[in-house]
DNA sequence: TTTTGGGG
């Protein structure tokens, strides 16, 4: 049990966030807000920063709109900083000061100095996501009032407060249930942000969770926009989620195969359950799991049995000692453009164009194509590879010899477009060093 | 004990 110290010296007058408006030196400020959004802990070059949003019956403007107010917290350590993993929580804030930025009112909180906060449950009925206090005796409603986590080694509270969080409580729950709160995501937003490889957030529904080892997981989800995605996810940092739960991920990035990059301040928040974007969200994105097929299969069972080599690993720090690798990527193209350039006449030491009827004698008509590719497995990493493919027996039944055939060309030609269909296939192949290239080796399309 | 970073 933590020591819950009787305030003695100071009295806290909470501010309604509406009201909070002088800025200056010695004007610190106490507040209680409802989480609308929040960052992850993330480390800045000086501090560990988490940025959030907060709100109470004071932000709703006259057409009913939420005018949140946003927080930032500062610290020396990530341990001193909240994590904020769900909508509609509240926190509460003892000597905050106000500046604004771009225009906007933004409460510091800085933990390094006098500041503290707490985190309590938005709903009674839903247990915390990570206490810091164990409700030992399991007494009903414990954490109605008490704070599930809190700065330092204890917190401090007064008999009035009760009377603050019911009320607080009372508020959200109507307002939360009958406006989504949370911003829609457009599909032309995120398009945006991949072009121009910025963050983006997402509402999305998770549709499968697989376990990838000890530590990670890899998430699919479908998304509000009806689009699908893939993410390799840190059990340690986001262990709430479960299949068919709705989410708030805030501010990732991803590759053009549709698999999530995640930064340090990227953040996956749920909902209540009574609130209405948390029903729309249930209710209107499918179930379907549209996780990744893989296309390929590799011949020999000892093969099988390799471990995964990342591509950056191959490309940039190869072990020199050995000569087939294993790794899975997503193919994003093939770096020809015509489907009558994708098989060459090999003559044993170099290749020829084909051109239909007139190759040299002696040369075999073998795929010639260079793959561009993006590492599945190693999702961090969102560089473009090239791996060759010339092994003729990748695709069964399709042969290149037969290349002036127009049935072996409309076979070959849907084929490439399954292996290119990156945002829902991946390759999982053996790789052959040829001193700084790679080649598709033992591995068949299936 | 402070001016950090803030959609990072």
């Amino acid at each position: 049990m933590p020591k819950q110290k009787a305030a003695k010296k100071d009295h806290y007058q909470y501010s309604d966030l509406s009201s909070i408006k002088k800025e200056g030196e010695e004007d610190q400020y106490h507040f209680y807000g409802v989480v609308i959004d929040a960052s992850f802990p993330y480390k800045g070059e000086k501090r560990y920063v988490v940025t959030c949003k907060v709100a109470d019956p004071s932000s709703v403007a006259k057409g009913g709109k939420l005018n949140t107010v946003n927080v930032v917290f500062f610290s020396q350590n990530f341990e001193d900083l909240p994590i904020i993993q769900r909508v509609g929580d509240i926190v509460r804030v003892h000597r905050a000061r106000l500046q604004h930025y771009n225009d906007a009112k933004q409460l510091n909180v800085n933990m390094y100095y006098r500041s503290s906060w707490c985190l309590f449950i938005g709903n009674d009925k839903e247990a915390p996501l990570e206490p810091k206090v164990e409700n030992e005796d399991g007494t009903n409603n414990y954490f109605s009032y008490t704070p599930y986590n809190f700065s330092g080694k204890s917190f401090t509270q007064e008999g009035h407060e009760t009377k603050i969080l019911k009320d607080l409580k009372k508020w959200s729950k109507d307002y939360f249930s009958n406006n989504d709160v949370v911003e829609q995501v457009k599909k032309a937003d995120i398009e945006t942000a991949m072009k121009n490889k910025t963050d983006f957030d997402l509402l999305a529904k998770v549709t499968e969770i697989s376990d990838n080892d000890q530590y990670t997981n890899t998430v699919s989800l479908n998304d509000s926009t009806g689009q699908t995605w893939t993410g390799h996810l840190f059990k340690r940092k986001f262990p709430h989620l479960v299949k068919g739960d709705v989410l708030r991920i805030k501010s990732v990035s991803a590759k053009e195969d549709n698999s999530l990059i995640f930064s340090s301040h990227s953040n996956i928040l749920k909902f209540f359950s009574f609130s209405s974007i948390h029903k729309k969200l249930k209710s209107s994105i499918s179930s379907d799991t549209h996780i990744k097929t893989c296309v390929t299969k590799i011949d020999k069972a000892a093969h099988n049995k390799m471990d995964i080599t990342p591509l950056k690993k191959l490309f940039f720090n190869p072990k020199k000692s050995e000569k087939l690798f294993r790794s899975q990527f997503s193919v994003l193209k093939v770096d020809t453009k015509n489907l009558e350039d994708y098989v060459g006449a090999f003559d044993g030491k170099k290749w020829h164009s084909y051109k239909g009827k007139k190759t040299p004698k002696d040369a075999e008509l073998r795929w010639n194509i260079k793959l561009i590719v993006t590492d599945y497995k190693n999702q961090q990493d969102d560089k473009a590879y090239m791996i060759h493919l010339d092994d003729n027996s990748f695709f069964k039944g399709i042969n290149p010899a037969n290349w002036s055939n127009a049935a072996t060309k409309k076979k070959a030609e849907k084929a490439f477009s399954v292996l290119t269909n990156n945002k829902v296939n991946y390759v999982d192949a053996i790789l052959e060093r040829d001193k700084k290239n790679y080649h598709i080796r033992h591995t068949q399309f299936k």
